[in-house]
DNA sequence: GCACAAGATTGGCATAGACCAATCTGGCCG
DNA sequence: CGGCCAGATTGGTCTATGCCAATCTTGTGC
């Protein structure tokens, strides 16, 4: 491979024709660029995917393709969603898809081997897709170990899962550990998310801890690549 | 959307196919994968595409494609590179590509806005692969600011970054901030991580600090996301 | 003027095929 | 037996095209 793709020459050429443009802006369609390019749709397709992959560009099924905006969030341990995203003029919301009280099973095995969990042992799972501006950012489905009585109609009544174990439930999550990896988003992601097929994510994997080293909270995120980040800080020791 | 992409129950069914072969396993060809399913060649590079980025395969062109191995390997916070492989069994090592001894000018804006530099200001812009078990993992740039003395011949000696920093030239990394977002493989990346272009990568951008809270690290790492992971560990304060 | 339907436009997905580059295998020669 | 070369095979990239689904625009009827 000694010369470029040319998917990636006139990936760079769109990215130079959009520069300046402020986000929202209509560009020209696939099939006109193709012309313009004097190469295949495919191949200007496989560039502007990646331009979407990236937050640079959007496109929306028989509307067109835009440019993008800034990636615009980023979540930090420890401190809330919604300070987080408030902090960078966001507006944050949560939606709550699912809440299940269960009891391990053997379809729960992952699970039950991160919290530490025997067969028939109690625990809740909360599915939701947490938002930005009313836009998708992410899918998180949380699992807490335990019976938790009356869980969903104060977690309904709070929004936040930590105000919530916190408050009514007298659980403090003093310590977490985020495993985080790229994903590629699946036919689940894609729907929730409102992304396309097979576009990275980043995928946090959270195990929160109490005082007593215990664990309360095992977490997984799949968050949009396009416009998030996740920070992490520490001191050494 | 409301049926799956032919891609994806491809890709579905190639999982379930290598699902308890060993890694290095040979698996059909593309071709012969596009007769047995009855689709185009395409679409099964399509399903193969995604699991190479996930680690599942790895392919070469000219050879075959192959079950891939376990994302074997994850980067601590502040703990060593070479500590974290080697307690999973990894054989680290480093390359180093290129050590600059530089000022400050117009094209170093983002660096020098990161470390709070300003023009004319000496800095130090290492770049280096680093690997496991003789592979690439990841790429990374450190930028550190000064002049630094006889830094090169330092760090070619000593072999890690930190340590020459703290026994050379007493400067002592006890704080650092991560930022970990999706990231496409260029041509760059490409070349030096020997991955497909396009495919997800995982950028960390580090801001080391001092005691005194000044920057003495600004660092841009791009890790394989197929074989890399990132874990941070928070406790409240 | 507003609502609804039809047609146009745009992106989404897949096919069939061509050609090139990298790797592997087998055969030949020293 | 080992090394080298040629041919076969496999992945890598791109083209041209077709058809479908989602959105937008325009025209018609009330």
């Amino acid at each position: 491979m000694s010369e470029l793709p040319k998917y990636y020459v006139y990936k760079m050429r769109i990215l130079e024709m959009i520069a300046d443009l402020p986000p929202g802006t209509l560009i020209p369609t696939e099939r006109t660029l193709a012309l313009d390019f004097g190469t295949s749709r495919t191949t200007v397709r496989k560039a502007i995917g990646e331009l979407v992959a990236e937050g640079r560009l959007t496109r929306t099924q028989g509307s067109g393709t835009y440019t993008g905006g800034p990636k615009i969030t980023h979540v930090r341990q420890l401190t809330s969603f919604t300070e987080d995203a408030q902090a960078i003029g966001y507006t944050p919301s949560s939606e709550i898809l699912e809440i299940e009280q269960l009891h391990v099973d053997a379809s729960h095995a992952v699970e039950a081997g991160h919290m530490q969990l025997t067969p028939g042992a109690p625990f809740v799972r909360i599915q939701r897709v947490r938002l930005g501006n009313g836009e998708p950012l992410g899918l998180e489905t949380a699992c807490i170990p335990g019976e938790l009585e009356g869980f969903e109609e104060r977690l309904r009544e709070r929004g936040s899962l930590y105000a919530t174990l916190r408050e009514d439930f007298g659980i403090r999550i003093t310590e977490v550990e985020d495993g985080v990896e790229t994903y590629l988003a699946g036919p689940e992601e894609a729907r929730l998310l409102k992304v396309e097929m097979g576009s990275p994510l980043l995928r946090i994997d959270r195990t929160g801890f109490d005082d007593g080293g215990r664990v309360v909270e095992w977490t997984v995120g799949r968050f949009c690549g396009d416009r998030f980040r996740f920070v992490a800080r520490t001191r050494a020791a």
